[in-house]
DNA sequence: AATTTAATCGTAATGATTATCATTTAAGAC
DNA sequence: GTCTTAAATGATAATCATTACGATTAAATT
């Protein structure tokens, strides 16, 4: 979604476009290619803002997320955001190293046959964790993901962005 | 795994076997159909055992994690905990309102094939999230499960557990 | 029973997130 | 352009989950 393309759906939705709104926008857009945490948002932002307050920025990231524009995970102990890379339905892989999240085309719930019935699906979650080409060179696999039951499996080839 | 090969097993990785320990196993033994959170597991505890720290179960729980004895998931905005029900590796259904969850037999790696080179899988988690039969029946669905990007999936039969 | 050291307790500290309320400001009306 | 008003913000304090610390307890071994 493009930044005017953006703006427009806040303001449809009743939302104001204040200042503030739209630095943390533009950031996201900025990295949409990866999770952010609120922390990483707050200190870019206050280089040029020192006066940005944390509960803008939560209440800002909350709004989007609740009204749907930005996906929410967490991984390696923290919280993270991000808004989608483009908006059909798709899974990622993330790099838990960088944050990086690279596109997959597989969405398991088509495979899905045993739900039973009287059971509401609301979400589905599918993400692989593991660590991208780029942050293999030069870098350990962080502690807290060789300590869990790993899994083994056998992948192939080639992403997307 | 049954409780006296569970306490076995922690003894062979060179961990006590300490009365808070035991009890602490022994609640997560017991509701190995649900996902409960750090604060559950104490209130449960302390009503036997007043001076139950949270220190204990924290570090407790971590370790477990971290022998791959216990998984962790986080909804609804908190982290949860529990002892896999069975030990053959699968997904599950996890209903948010009452945190019970049910193995689903797919797993979706086998179908992903675009996984590029020098990229490395460590893990991962494939969740669906909605509400279970007994839920359905007078309660609603929490606030946190309708504001988010909503995944349109139809489904079809029989869980397990 | 004595020894050793992991595990625990109690408490304090940390870190992330949320609440309060006075103030500011975007958006629409005039 | 100015006025109005309600949403959004900032500053601060509060809350909540989780972690750290140091003294003490107790499991496992001798």
């Amino acid at each position: 979604m493009q930044r005017e393309e953006f703006f427009e759906s806040l303001k449809r939705k009743g939302y104001r476009l204040t200042g503030r709104r739209k630095e943390i926008v533009d950031f996201l857009l900025s990295q949409t290619d990866r999770y952010i945490t609120a922390k990483e948002l707050i200190e870019h932002l206050q280089k040029r803002h020192p006066t940005l307050s944390f509960e803008t920025v939560y209440r800002n990231l909350h709004t989007l997320r609740d009204e749907g524009f930005i996906e929410e995970s967490r991984f390696a102990g923290e919280t993270r955001f991000r808004i989608p890379c483009c908006p059909t339905h798709h899974h990622h892989f993330v790099c838990i190293s960088c944050g990086r999240t690279y596109v997959m085309d597989h969405c398991p719930m088509p495979a899905v046959e045993d739900i039973p019935e009287g059971f509401t699906v609301l979400q589905h979650r599918f993400e692989i964790f593991g660590i991208c080409a780029g942050c293999r060179q030069g870098r350990e696999i962080p502690d807290w993901a060789e300590s869990r039951t790993p899994t083994e499996v056998t992948s192939s080839t080639c992403p997307k962005h």
